[in-house]
DNA sequence: TCCAATGCTGCATCAAGTGCAATAATGCAT
DNA sequence: ATGCATTATTGCACTTGATGCAGCATTGGA
């Protein structure tokens, strides 16, 4: 019961093997299979078979990696920034405009350099088309709400995430998503903090007109 | 072929008969089946066919009602006011506020005097506790931002919708949806009004600081 | 009272999703 | 290289969600 099991050195520090790079490789191609089907068939035309059948993997493996047919294609949530880029954020970093320095934590730049503009742009068109994934897309969205919440408030100096907070979060993520979607669709004539600014600027109207 | 069918007078213009009102009925006790027994025991707890036990239907009746299972708790999309009330937005009333007026086209008072306030605390709790349900109404929610980025198009006299009315409908629904739900949660304790105040003056910070 | 319209139901069927146990692949220590 | 412990993959059985179809029951009106 109470035998001890060899103590296993650094338990879950590094992962670069070769086993992590394959589980890896296999997620991105259920991810890439799935999309690449959905856009050209519709995702009600489309069953996870097929999907299995052109990453080459069994039906059971594909929910080892994902919940459901709509998460394949929408990915695992990007991160919020990093530790670092955190931390300049709660100190008034990294340019003292609010809504600026939120675009540095949720910038959609990244994802197209991990994924390539090939496999964004495949989620984006489904997210438009299929009010499914479009409805999964969405609901990741609170979770990121609560945590820019919380850095909203511990950048303001709160001792924790009140009403107000909690409201700046959630418009802030609307006009950065806003932001994001009219970028991407403009296909990177404008930078993305020219699109922010016109989002910025729509909100300054909604106030005073 | 070119057989005409008899033309029936009224095609549908009134409804207001005895095979109406049972329709709405069993709509209802399904709808508050789902949300009653969701609570109690968790969605995924829940199957339909508990759902049509206690409604008293058959489990093929529940999906002549609702197309899922969250649609049943989540209950149709509350119409964005009447003819009379979009036109008076669109003519820059009733206050003159933009924020104010767009309160007036999306009460959430009204739901609570159509359905009961039993009924919208438990799909209240339901949405906040159940990602499915979550997300539905989440997705709802975006046919919704379509048609307010319409109505304030043209009460600023535009010819269309452009980016700038997108992001001001898609922030306003995401102010007066913090709005309402600070309403909901201080239980009727200030106006609505109040807390779209509230709401005003974050995102004013917002943009300040 | 009969009839046409329409709502309700059972049945068959397919796809999504999960638990479980057997199998295969991998990494590592010898 | 070889064996072993770990972990990923797979097949299978099963539950539930969801849809088409055809027959039955109810309703409203002539």
């Amino acid at each position: 019961m109470q035998e001890v099991i060899d103590a296993p050195a650094q338990p879950a520090v590094r992962e670069p093997g070769l086993r992590e790079a394959k589980k890896l490789a296999t997620k991105r191609a259920l991810s890439s299979a799935a999309r690449r089907l959905g856009v050209e068939h519709g995702l009600d035309a489309v069953t996870v078979e097929m999907i299995c059948a052109d990453a080459g993997v069994s039906i059971r493996t594909f929910f080892n990696y994902f919940e459901s047919k709509e998460a394949a294609i929408v990915g695992d949530a990007p991160a919020i920034g990093t530790t670092g880029s955190q931390q300049a954020f709660v100190d008034g970093g990294p340019t003292g405009n609010l809504l600026a320095d939120l675009m540095t934590l949720l910038d959609p730049t990244l994802a197209i350099e991990t994924e390539g503009r090939e496999e964004i742009t495949r989620a984006f068109q489904l997210i438009q088309s299929e009010p499914k994934v479009l409805a999964l897309q969405l609901s990741r969205g609170v979770e990121h709400e609560r945590i820019l919440a919380e850095l909203i408030a511990a950048r303001r100096g709160l001792p924790g995430v009140d009403s107000t907070c909690t409201t700046m979060a959630a418009v802030a993520q609307t006009a950065l998503r806003r932001g994001g979607f009219e970028w991407f669709l403009s296909d990177g004539q404008r930078p993305v903090s020219a699109h922010l600014d016109d989002a910025s600027a729509a909100l300054r109207t909604l106030l005073t007109g």
